[in-house]
DNA sequence: CTGGAGTGTTAGGAATACTAAACGGTTCTT
DNA sequence: AAGAACCGTTTAGTATTCCTAACACTCCAG
């Protein structure tokens, strides 16, 4: 499931010398993945910014209460928090297995990353039964998105405005414009995505 | 998903007062899940049995290491620990759909409480297309096995014996000794099997 | 009854997580 | 430049956790 990485295995059964929970990596990720500060998170939860510095570092393994109210300014849950896959890998490779699948009807939207929370940029492989489409609303995020149209015909509509794109075109929005697409030939569409920030 | 029960909701998401993590409560059930006493927990994690005793009655709030050593020695993850769902309700109501399926094949099982570690007794709810039946290699768990035919025909094969059971009857294993179990009818069997120790 | 081995639960010191306040750094604004 | 506003890091002192050691209890053997 986990895409190829140098990652070692984290779940120990007995007897490990140094735990090397990662809690500060851990942490550090999930903080900036929100864009939030030491400072910022630190007013927010209750907890000093210098006990955050020191846990980030992994000179202090935090008693579990404070964690937790870090975790709850996020917000996110411990089980989510240690259930967090943390490579530090700056590069990962995909085969066509590993991505995240989200199946939705006659779209088939296939998704990188969606394991690396502290991420920018999110690229999807989109598949479009001929007909199909995004949904009846529209999509809207506050980023960016570009698209390449890889097979197919597709339909996009934004503001109001409704083009055809054939295979090799695509498109950009440059803002929270929400849109839509469709595929509009008579055999399956792909599309190439791409999202920032993520929404997976 | 999870059965109707009375638990109240835990995922908080800013401003808890109490944080109410119920450690305490969460460790004692995993710990007495594995028939462990406060002592051999400690004995095998290195934490010291008074500590362990304190964790569980919300006295202390230990530090992430400590915890994670503890879990080592269940072991257990800290991320499973997190996302076990803690409801000491002493009954819990299970429709047809709330039951865990275990579907292999041509069998399927149905278990319920799987999300309780605590228990000592499991039931399964078994049904079996023609033919289908356990599997080749034979069952085989340190507990006892009690079993009702419900309905259609099934052979149990334990201890060299071979034995046709039809609707109405059943059998119980009292000890470690392997089984295994196939419909041999024309039409489905459904059997109810009760196990202890659970072993899901 | 008495000792022994088991259970879980408390007391005082040693270790350390946490806070408050300072320090060094960058990036703007004035 | 100076100053403000932000960042992350580090240092004393306080408040915890944690450990060692005892306590109280049950069960079983002798």
């Amino acid at each position: 499931m986990p895409p190829s990485s140098r990652q070692k295995t984290e779940t120990t059964t007995a007897g490990a010398d140094k735990p090397d929970l990662q809690l500060g990596e851990r942490l550090k990720m999930v903080r900036k993945s929100k864009g939030l500060s030491q400072r910022e998170l630190a007013k927010r939860s209750g907890i000093t910014n210098a006990t955050i510095s020191l846990i980030e570092q992994n000179a202090h393994a935090p008693s579990v209460v404070s964690l937790h109210k870090i975790l709850t300014a996020i917000p996110m849950s411990l089980a989510d928090f240690f259930a967090l896959p943390v490579s530090t890998d700056p590069v990962l490779f995909y085969d066509a297995d590993d991505m995240t699948a989200i199946v939705r009807g006659d779209t088939d939207l296939r998704c990188m990353a969606s394991e690396r929370p502290e991420k920018n940029l999110q690229m999807f492989f989109e598949h479009y039964a001929p007909g199909a489409g995004t949904g009846e609303e529209m999509i809207s995020h506050d980023g960016e998105t570009a698209a390449v149209v890889v097979k197919g015909v597709v339909e996009v509509v934004v503001e109001g405005e409704r083009r055809r794109i054939a295979e090799g075109g695509g498109f950009q929005v440059f803002g929270p414009q929400p849109y839509r697409l469709l595929n509009v030939g008579e055999e399956e569409a792909i599309v190439a995505c791409a999202v920032t920030p993520p929404i997976f």
